[in-house]
DNA sequence: GCAGGTATCGATACCGGTTGCGTTATCGTT
DNA sequence: AACGATAACGCAACCGGTATCGATACCTGC
């Protein structure tokens, strides 16, 4: 029974509808699952859409219905191992809605930001989620005048512009650097990548740094590398670090990426962790499963901010646009592992 | 001068108009960049548009233009470290341009797959990428229809739809099998995830089996994993099939991630490499530099085939969607490293 | 001073759907 | 058998821009 595919070049509403024998409005409906339609028409449209394989404009649908189903996601970053698991929380928490994440990455700047926000906002999403709360001037102002509702992840250490999920960078370092210290290392290290532009990470360093000081403390090296995380830029760093100051008893990296590259060093060279030199990273990442060693670190609650992100867009899309302001702070949980 | 920002709940072109005293189509042309427009005229739309955070409804100028800068890139999964750098080389290519990537992910289903693909289609994107040749009818049909160049990437053994840059895994799995038995290695072991659904894997997996069994060989032991790659699996799997296989002397994984897994593994546990036990993987993901030990791999081109995509994307574009069908299959390296 | 050319700008008709509301078909009631 | 309610459907306006083409202004050269 099945039609032989036609080759027709372009499938229109009102082809289908034509073909069905009904009006344009009518095989929207259908298609749409509106009301108002006789099953045994639907049925019909359906069919003629299926065999001619239409795929409906979207555009042409959104412009006129002014609703677009997709909720824009801003992050610095697909490569780090750290967003991906943002975006999984979100896509599951919006799989049972008719949103669909649309991811823009930034490259930790603010004015690409700018560029890849005003972009998305180009398209009217139903909600945009934002990895941060530092934005340029420019930024700003856009997010605040879109009409949709916007949601600042990650970080809470600032001010949002109105909802916020995230946990205190500030304080992760602070607690870190209490754990080490109560740990008794007291020749600690500090070695961070993208440190001007990753906020979050200097947010740490300055909780970590300002903790240490408040025990009387000061960093003994630190290495701020402009560059990407990676495995070996954290082992080559290690190394740079420990050679200049062998007598370095700790190390506190800005991400487990480049924590599990110091140990990779500490491998490679026969130094015991934490005997030789203790280390410690961020945001317990899925490479730290599997290592010989269980690397201390702190768990961002990647997956939960993603979650509750999207239950604030789907949130203030019922409650027609006047949802109060959302702030919540996520606790992270250390966990010392072995290294420590 | 700086006009302080106005509250004005929505700036439609027709009010930058307004404000500017010129007819839409003026500021419509001024705010596009197009011709017909002088200086004078032109500063001032673009002065009135941003200090008034203007944000264009591209929604209503593409359906209107009948053209939407945005490629569609469908991949089985952001976590694998393997779909961002192609992603990466597919940007780098598409920054010259006005296009930009909108990622989609299909979860290594082919039925979400269909679905992805049917949302991105919908927004009637300037171009589609897509991994894999594997695909079910209704995509396979979707694909041909749109009018829109569509590209298959990472792999080429099968039956392109039109365009497709990749490699062979087949070959991949074979070369693999030749280098490994070259080195002398005869009680070999297979490990593999999301075996069933990850095509290319299979096929690495049948080259590989089969050119064991040219020369009389039988895999020792197979390992057919369901789940995600990661680390830990990989490290877990090993330790298994080591246990019950004792006298394996080489294990070739599904991917980096997991052959990382199983040096995890070794070093836990005393195990020399390659002495103990030879390991090799696939993909040259980033995590293997920094290692002690530089593992056995296939470097997967990723970034180059993202490259190579976005380039027909841009060629069909200027060629008026008459670029004869392009076939590029690009030769992986192997490297031995030190665990073979 | 006027034909012809160019630079700049505006009126109009869409683009492909959907909203809103009016119209017709269907059916149970009294 | 006429009537009102409800279901099913279609007409026209519209969503916010852009392509097209014509209008106007200004300028050049002869």
């Amino acid at each position: 029974m099945q039609d032989h595919a036609p080759m027709t070049k372009k499938m229109l509403l009102k082809d289908v509808a034509q073909l069905a024998g009904v009006s344009e409005m009518t095989a929207s409906r259908a298609l749409r699952g509106a009301p108002d339609v006789s099953p045994k028409t639907r049925a019909k449209v359906e069919e003629i859409a299926r065999t001619h394989g239409y795929v409906p404009n979207r555009i042409a649908g959104s412009l006129s219905s002014q609703s677009v189903n997709l909720v824009a996601v801003v992050v610095p970053s697909l490569n780090s191992f750290v967003f991906p698991e943002v975006l999984s929380g979100i896509s599951s928490v919006l799989k049972e809605s008719p949103l669909k994440p649309v991811v823009g990455v930034s490259g930790y700047e603010l004015d690409e930001e700018e560029e890849v926000i005003r972009e998305m906002l180009s398209w009217r999403p139903s909600g945009l989620i934002v990895a941060g709360l530092e934005h340029n001037e420019a930024t700003r102002k856009m997010l605040e005048q879109s009409d949709c509702p916007v949601v600042e992840v990650m970080d809470v250490d600032g001010t949002p512009l109105r909802h916020c999920v995230g946990i205190s960078h500030v304080q992760a370092g602070r607690d870190m650097a209490e754990q080490i210290l109560a740990q008794g290392y007291r020749r600690i290290g500090f070695i961070g990548t993208k440190m001007p532009q990753d906020f979050r990470a200097g947010k740490r360093f300055d909780g970590f740094s300002e903790a240490l000081q408040r025990q009387g403390l000061e960093l003994e090296d630190l290495e701020h590398y402009a560059g990407d995380s990676s495995i070996e830029t954290g082992r080559q760093l290690t190394a740079q670090m420990l050679e200049r100051n062998p007598d370095i008893d700790c190390i506190y990296y800005s991400s487990d990426v480049m924590s599990v590259g110091g140990y990779m060093h500490c491998l490679a060279n026969g130094l015991s962790v934490p005997g030789d030199v203790a280390l410690a990273g961020f945001n317990n990442l899925q490479i730290l499963a599997g290592l010989p060693l269980q690397l201390a670190t702190t768990d961002a609650c990647r997956r939960e901010i993603g979650e509750r992100a999207a239950e604030i867009i789907l949130k203030a899309r019922e409650k027609g646009d006047e949802l109060a302001p959302v702030f919540e702070q996520l606790t992270p949980a250390i966990s010392l592992g072995g290294s420590l």
